[in-house]
RNA sequence: GCCCCCGUAGCCCAAUCGGCAGAGGCAGCGGACUCAAAAUCCGUCCGGUGUGGGUUCGAGUCCCACCGGGGGCACCA
């Protein structure tokens, strides 16, 4: 069938007409494309159709549809996956496979600002451009599924479990979230006593409610964030750098307290780490989440102080007794009420150390001195230069287990936004410490017995206490874990300190002052609480929702320069005045008559919709929930005891392994909390694919020079233009000028080439460079293949109804095999080799056409998941009115595995000395015999009687002489 | 500074449990086809696994040290 599938005329000329060139490849691709779309092949109804194979949900992390289109880097998974996923339902399984859009963010806004273009308006172009680039790929996704998370049916969603979120608790002794509303039930009741010990009922109607938002998952906050003036808005931790400068822009970012939308993540890191263990993930990625939540055990100690007890975290409670000072964080809150008004004398009656007080003339100016450098010093320049600074306090605090007295120091090496922002310095077990107390002539005391040979400084390792007793306890000769015991429990009894355990996560800065992110669904009253203290956000009922975008003419946050730290945000809602005042009669305010309400003027983060899309994708039309439970338990539900449940398989960049991946699991176990998901986690595999990198080349000046147009190669130096430039290798980018997109290889070679090269080339988690010449080496393969099963002259058929000879039979059935194990493996470069070493081996077997039509059927069907369109185009050819996307993938006959005979080497002290065959069914007595009976062995071995003998089965056989 | 991953042919990459270093592709070289070239086809060269030790009958694979590359974290008490 199929004879308008053929090249043109002029093309022809000096190439067979039926030859499978570029041209037509596109032909047959287009062809198949539209025939999958018009016959729907790849939607999966809910329920699935009957009778369903197991369910299999394949997802890629989607992409945001950036103006300038896809590289030949960005399909790389997506190609990945979609190869799984056709295997998986040639094996029976039932796959959900789509492709949505992450569509707000910056660039579309940043886009509307300079051009008045509403973001919509630019993101809907985009993603019909990314559409038509993915649909050119073959890619075998529902498109009935797609979704985007700037669609209002979506974020009408997005905000719906923002308002579960913020309708919920984490009760820490149930340890998992609860609706708000019991615990206003218990409060209410007296089953659960406030924190501060008032009485419920005593309280004004705002300071319930005030309470109440204490305690909620999505709470406003007066907190230090992250601002950063250039970009007008605030950022979350994970969105700064290391060296305090914005992900997005590279632009500096203040520490700032203003109020904002914050989400309690803390309140999950325990379960955030420990569940990392029940799911598939690479260890580096469990490893980054581990880290970023940073969860320490350790132990909370109380100093006394003339200013009142002083807090410090420690995790090395077992050093307490060579604690020689206290250390505050600059912006600890403690250190104003400490700092007395002029230099005291010691306690020791000595003279005060001319290095404590940074020759000031009392305490309080060398505290503001201090902080004014450290507050001019960038995180940078903090962490680069790690020369130890600080000034005394002028107070002293008590050590619990000894009564010494401890000076109290601020220094900038004690961060506020750890532990207490306080710590108990001990030089002899930590070297920062030591460093320390070095400048500052401190005493510097060992109470963990360093080894005999030990020369160093600070001592971290392993040891018995020494020096550590008091009247009461003694740790002396104690372990660092029996030492921690022992302390910690008097510490407890004396009411001075307990365990803790300390984390490093903060909660989620979860507002931005942008307009292209979806607006909170919340209301304030307008003319201010009743007792006229802060704000307290009401939820808007469901029937409200969506609260849509307004229309506005200036899409702009308020800007800055770069370093005005002292500049506020301003969102560019808050401008749609006419949007912001609204009148509702909101159910939440029974009690008052009020009307009139002002919106929330911030809009959610990136993130939001990112972290719950995999559950629309499940049922992306539902009108009346997020997700049918039903639907959501087929598709996620745990499959066993033990299993979370969640996604079967997830494939992204490793560039997600902590924002992204930590904000869904947030997400999801709140969902799971609340009863709307039966799954705990949302990811159940991970797996994170390489990155297609590419060459880039530079002239004298060091300028990119366009990378397609550079001659020569690394033996003989690198031209363009004639003019020698220099190869650097890094990721593909319009800035290097090395960008090379699919539409140009589909168009050179068509996309099942363009897909079988990006497999081919490494194995899926490996990074490799893009080299376009090797194209032509997986285009050739498949020209092979066409060359196999049709006349390049004719279009006729090569096929002959005959029986393969026996190696082929073993070939063909060694190829099942092999591409059986490696492609649910994903190792899809040794699959290809596989088919190529069939292919070779037919086309040397058959060099004049007439190749059986029982080894051509199963190569077409193997070749499908990696190149559907020419499988496709082939299958139709040989016959088969039905598509092949659930034709059963062929099976290896075990039988036809084994060959009669087997060739052993023979080694002599491990070395290849001969070689003989023998019959498969060989025993190892008689390969044994066999390999002494030879005469190359029997010589070596000169009639002396061999010491050891070992027979590998099937593999060799080593004489030791 | 700490942690993780990776070093196999000119290049991209294979090699179950430790068992003959080579599956596949590119490039190169030789040839076929062609008036010629391109395209296509056939054939073919190339390394002993970053370096040095160790364990073993046997090491690319396991252990130790070092060198090189990539990534993460970084004054987290």
């Amino acid at each position: 069938m199929a004879p308008d599938v053929r090249p043109d005329a002029e093309s022809a000329s000096g190439v067979p007409p039926h030859r499978y060139t570029a041209a037509l490849a596109g032909a047959i691709e287009r062809r198949w494309q539209d025939r999958w779309e018009a016959a729907d092949t790849f939607a999966v109804p809910n329920p699935p159709p009957a009778p369903a194979g197991e369910k299999f949900y394949l997802m890629d992390m989607f992409p945001y549809p950036s103006g300038s289109g896809l590289h030949v880097g960005h399909p790389l998974g997506f190609i990945g996956t979609d190869v799984l996923g056709r295997y998986l339902r040639m094996t029976g399984r039932t796959v959900l496979h789509t492709m949505g859009f992450d569509a707000f963010g910056l660039p579309a806004e940043q886009y509307a600002v300079q051009t008045g273009t509403h973001p919509r308006t630019t993101t809907e172009a985009n993603i019909a451009r990314y559409r038509q680039q993915i649909r050119q790929l073959g890619l075998a996704h529902d498109q009935h599924r797609s979704v985007s998370t700037t669609d209002i049916d979506f974020y009408r969603w997005t905000q719906w479990i923002f308002l579960q979120i913020h309708g919920a608790w984490y009760d820490a002794e149930a340890d998992r979230a609860r609706p708000i509303t019991e615990l206003e039930e218990e409060l209410a009741a007296g089953i659960r006593a406030l924190p501060d010990g008032r009485d419920w009922a005593t309280l004004s109607r705002p300071e319930q409610d005030r309470v109440l938002d204490d305690h909620r998952l999505a709470y406003l906050a007066d907190a230090p964030v992250n601002w950063c003036p250039a970009l007008g808005t605030v950022l979350s931790n994970e969105e700064v750098t290391a060296d305090g400068r914005s992900e997005r822009g590279n632009f500096p970012v203040f520490r700032r307290n203003l109020r904002q939308w914050m989400m309690r993540i803390t309140s999950y890191a325990d379960r955030l780490a420990d569940d990392l263990d029940g799911i598939d993930w690479p260890d580096s990625v469990k490893a980054m989440q581990r880290n970023w939540i940073g969860r320490s055990q350790g132990a909370q100690v109380r100093f006394a102080s003339d200013a009142g007890d002083i807090e410090v975290f420690t995790t090395r409670p077992d050093t307490l007794f060579g604690a020689t000072y206290l250390v505050l964080a600059p912006e600890h809150p403690m250190v104003d009420a400490l700092v007395p008004a002029a230099w005291p004398s010691p306690p020791t009656g000595e003279e005060l150390d001319g290095r404590w007080t940074g020759g000031a003339d009392t305490p309080a100016d060398a505290v503001a001195q201090y902080r004014s450098v450290v507050a001019s010093r960038s995180d940078l320049e903090r962490q680069e230069a790690r020369d130890k600074t600080g000034v005394f306090a002028g107070a002293w605090a008590t050590n619990p287990v000894n009564g010494e007295a401890l000076p109290v120091f601020v220094a900038d090496y004690v961060l506020m936004g750890y532990g207490t922002g306080a710590i108990m310095a001990v030089p002899g077990q930590d070297q920062r410490d030591w460093d320390f107390a070095t400048v500052f002539g401190l005493p510097i005391r060992r109470t963990v017995q360093p080894p005999e040979d030990f020369d160093g400084e600070a001592y971290v390792g392993a040891g018995v206490a020494i020096n550590s007793a008091n009247d009461e306890v003694s740790l002396n000769g104690l372990d660092v874990d029996a030492a921690k015991t022992a302390i910690v429990a008097w510490l407890a009894a004396r009411g001075a300190g307990e365990s803790v355990v300390q984390y490093k996560l903060r909660d989620w800065l979860f507002s931005r002052q942008r307009y292209w992110g979806e607006p909170f669904p919340v209301a304030y009253v307008a003319e201010g609480e009743t007792d006229g203290g802060p704000s307290i956000p009401r939820a808007l009922p469901d029937a409200d929702l969506p609260v849509l975008l307004p229309d506005v003419e200036d899409y702009s946050p308020k800007s800055f320069a770069p370093d005005d730290r002292d500049s506020s945000p301003e969102s560019p809602l808050a401008r749609a005045t006419e949007w912001v005042a609204f009148e509702a009669d909101l159910a939440s305010d029974p009690e008052h008559g009020w009307t009139e309400y002002l919106r929330e003027t911030n809009t959610m983060p990136q993130w939001a919709g990112s972290c719950w899309y995999y559950l629309r994708y499940l049922d992306p039309h539902n009108t009346e929930r997020f997700v049918d439970p039903d639907v959501e338990r087929y598709w996620l539900g745990p499959q066993g005891p033990g299993d979370p449940g969640g996604v079967d398989l997830y494939v992204g960049g490793v560039e997600h392994a902590v924002l992204h991946l930590l904000y869904a699991r947030f997400w999801h176990k709140v969902l799971f909390d609340l009863g709307h998901v039966s799954s705990s986690e949302p990811f159940r595999r991970l797996f994170n694919q390489g990155y297609v990198q590419a060459w880039a080349y530079t002239d004298a000046r060091g300028v990119y020079v366009p990378a397609e147009e550079v001659a020569g190669d690394a033996a003989s130096g690198f031209t363009w233009n004639g003019e020698s430039v220099r190869q650097e290798y890094g990721k593909m980018g319009k800035s290097l000028r090395n960008v090379v997109t699919p539409d140009e290889m589909c168009d050179a070679y068509g996309a099942d080439t363009f897909r079988l090269y990006e497999m081919s080339t490494g194995p899926m988690e490996a990074s490799r460079p893009w080299s376009t010449r090797d194209v032509v080496g997986s285009h050739r393969f498949l020209q092979r293949v066409w060359r196999l099963v049709i006349d390049e002259q004719t279009g006729d058929l090569r096929v002959a109804d005959t029986e393969p000879d026996r190696d082929t039979l073993t070939a063909l059935h060694r190829a099942i095999d092999g591409v059986r194990t490696d492609l649910p493996a994903m190792h899809y470069n040794t699959a290809v080799a596989k088919l190529i070493e069939l292919a070779n081996h037919l086309t040397k077997t058959y060099p004049s056409g007439g190749t059986p039509r029982s080894v051509l059927e199963p190569l077409v069907l193997m070749l499908a998941p990696l190149c559907p369109h020419l499988a496709e185009e082939l299958w139709s050819r040989l016959g088969h009115p039905d598509t092949l996307a659930f034709a059963p993938f062929p099976e290896a006959d075990p039988a036809l595995l084994v060959e009669d005979s087997t060739e052993y080497p023979i080694q002599v002290n491990g070395k290849v000395r001969s070689r003989i065959t023998v019959p498969a069914a060989a025993g190892e007595d008689e390969v044994r015999t066999a390999a002494l009976a030879d005469p190359k062995v029997a010589e070596l071995l000169a009639g002396a009687e061999p010491r050891k003998v070992i027979v590998v089965p099937g593999r060799l056989v080593n004489v030791v002489r």
